[in-house]
DNA sequence: AATATGAACGCAAACGCTTGCGCAACAGCG
DNA sequence: CGCTGTTGCGCAAGCGTTTGCGTTCATATT
């Protein structure tokens, strides 16, 4: 069918082997038979056999990449930016994508990357025991969320300073009533929303601002369960006038919800959201901007480096740097009448 | 390291070949074996080689996916389908985005994919010497955009349809000078921008509104873009009073554009999109809603079809429906003093 | 009772590479 | 001129599967 390496050797009158260190770069062969190699090659089309080589030498030159959402556009985006990282240096990606808890769990049972790739990067937060699967692997691994963990590099950001920052902005406005939308739910190990709450709780305390737990709403991290939350948040007896969404995308939600109920914003009620999701300009949306594209390729190439450097020194964890984007979601609070 | 198949046959005292042909189901193994074999390769954790057995067997079961941009909702969610349809069917899938010409240039230069997939599913549209680069693979293949092509079997939508219900709607407002931002650039073999550009003509022509040249923009599928077309659009001697943007990124760039000019929508333009983005909905954007992860999804099971049933007969171009959302961007122009 | 039939299993040859080792040939050295 | 190194290349043994074929043994057939 396709050319094999044994063609290209009897076209350019040299041994398989020879023909394998020339195309590889490999040193011991002279430059003249190199590139008669090349030339043939070429036109032969040929191209070795992944599969071929990755039994022979035990290196696969791919790297499993696991997403909880491709779909998403946090995780997407993370995706798209270390792709390139990973193609750039000649590696392919598998891809694995996790949405339900049963394609999630088959994976952790029969980890189909085992032997198929030659590094893990995750873009979900595995749990001890997905943790503990993972490193039985072998290889390398990465992650972009979540707070570090043995055996990851991780880099992410620090979402407490993220969440202080924007709940800090929403108390220096004048509000009092400061609702939340986390995204805690779910069978996730993660540490993400329990930093961004713990941060709401702390600005909350630190202005002398009781907590009230009616103010308080899961929002699952979806523009749907956002809006959910938003509306429970509208229904309670005294509503919030401003709220801290977790995410953007939950903003979103909040903001649909917001219109629904024919409240204005910001004057009603204020929103800041988290991540700078590529549309939080669009409609205005004042958040908390992460470097996204930024963390996947950066987890990407210290994947890399400890592929080329497995002796060496590597870092556990690495923060990238986060600031607040004032846009027009956020304003005073609307002066009450007698409070 | 890990146990090969051969660890595995001497603990349940057969050969290779039957713990082979027990693990992937096949016949001739005693129930008694097979259950044997089961038990001990579960413990010692065995799981087959990919390499080796796609070497032996020529099989890879992995699907090659290329795509644009995965971090695009469009794609990332067309992907998303299409990768549950995948792996729930026990096939991996291998993700090359290439965004850049480069990479572009470069995968199909070396095509990365050769012996490594069974099948390869293209979200971008191949020119003529990337088609035949691809079908030179000797693989099923399919697409989720454009037209038919020779050799693919694509699911899409009828592009010109669905443009031509944005536009008339327009038009049954009551607009007549309607402008439409584009995204014909790039070097893509596009059909969709052709046809989408085709209908906004032919609706035009059929309400009798002669075409203004200054009323097309091209936005490049981007959000910038798309907020740089309607600001040139602004620029016209007579500006729109409706827009049609041809993919709702695009609209949504529009709709900053427009906010930027201190423009109500629809007061003053009306918007419609394409696609009905998960986002639309937010911004109360019109649209021409396209299932869009139903193509993934459908394409991945054609796929499927065609390795599984090689010899049938397989469609060659199937059509998805679609239907106009109304929504908030869409209203009768303002009535205006003398015209 | 002899033979054909089929099921269950083992043998061994691929599959297409990589790589340690060996062997020339040649250069540099005293 | 013999000796040690170095360079360039081929040989052959893997890597871990799959699969065609052969063998054995129990059962069915005449």
């Amino acid at each position: 069918m396709t050319a094999s390496i044994n063609d290209v050797a009897r076209a350019a009158g040299v041994s398989a082997s020879t023909v394998s260190r020339a195309l590889r770069g490999r040193a011991g062969v002279s430059d003249e038979v190199r590139d008669r190699i090349a030339s043939v090659a070429a036109q032969l089309g040929y191209t070795a056999s992944r599969s071929a080589s990755s039994l022979a030498s035990g290196r696969t030159f791919t790297i499993g990449v696991v997403v909880p959402y491709v779909g998403r556009w946090f995780f997407g985006t993370v995706l798209d930016a270390a792709e390139q990282v990973f193609s750039a240096a000649g590696y392919d990606v598998l891809l694995y994508n996790l949405g339900t808890p049963e394609t999630r769990k088959r994976f952790f049972a029969k980890l189909p990357v085992r032997k198929r790739v030659d590094a893990v990067l995750s873009l979900l937060i595995p749990d001890e025991g997905e943790s503990a699967a993972l490193r039985s692997l072998g290889v390398p691994l990465a992650s972009t969320v979540g707070g570090a963990r043995p055996g990851f590099t991780v880099v992410g950001i620090d979402d407490r300073a993220g969440a202080e920052s924007a709940v800090r902005h929403l108390v220096n406005l004048g509000h009092r009533r400061i609702g939340t939308i986390s995204g805690s739910s779910g069978p996730l190990h993660w540490t993400t929303p329990i930093e961004r709450r713990r941060a709401y709780l702390d600005v909350l305390a630190e202005a002398g601002i009781e907590h009230d737990p009616a103010l308080e709403a899961d929002g699952d991290y979806t523009l749907e369960g956002g809006e959910r939350a938003m509306t429970e948040l509208l229904a309670a007896s005294r509503p919030p006038t401003a709220v801290f969404a977790q995410s953007d995308e939950m903003a979103m939600g909040a903001l649909r919800a917001l219109r629904r109920h024919r409240l204005k914003v910001p004057d009603d009620v204020s929103v800041v959201g988290f991540d700078d999701h590529e549309l939080a300009d669009v409609i205005g949306l004042t958040t908390v901007a992460q470097p996204v594209a930024g963390q996947g390729a950066e987890a990407a190439r210290l994947l890399l480096r400890q592929l080329d450097e497995p002796d060496a020194e590597h870092p556990g964890h690495v923060q990238m740097p986060i600031h607040l984007v004032l846009r027009e979601t956020t304003a005073p609070p609307r002066p009450r009448g007698p409070q």
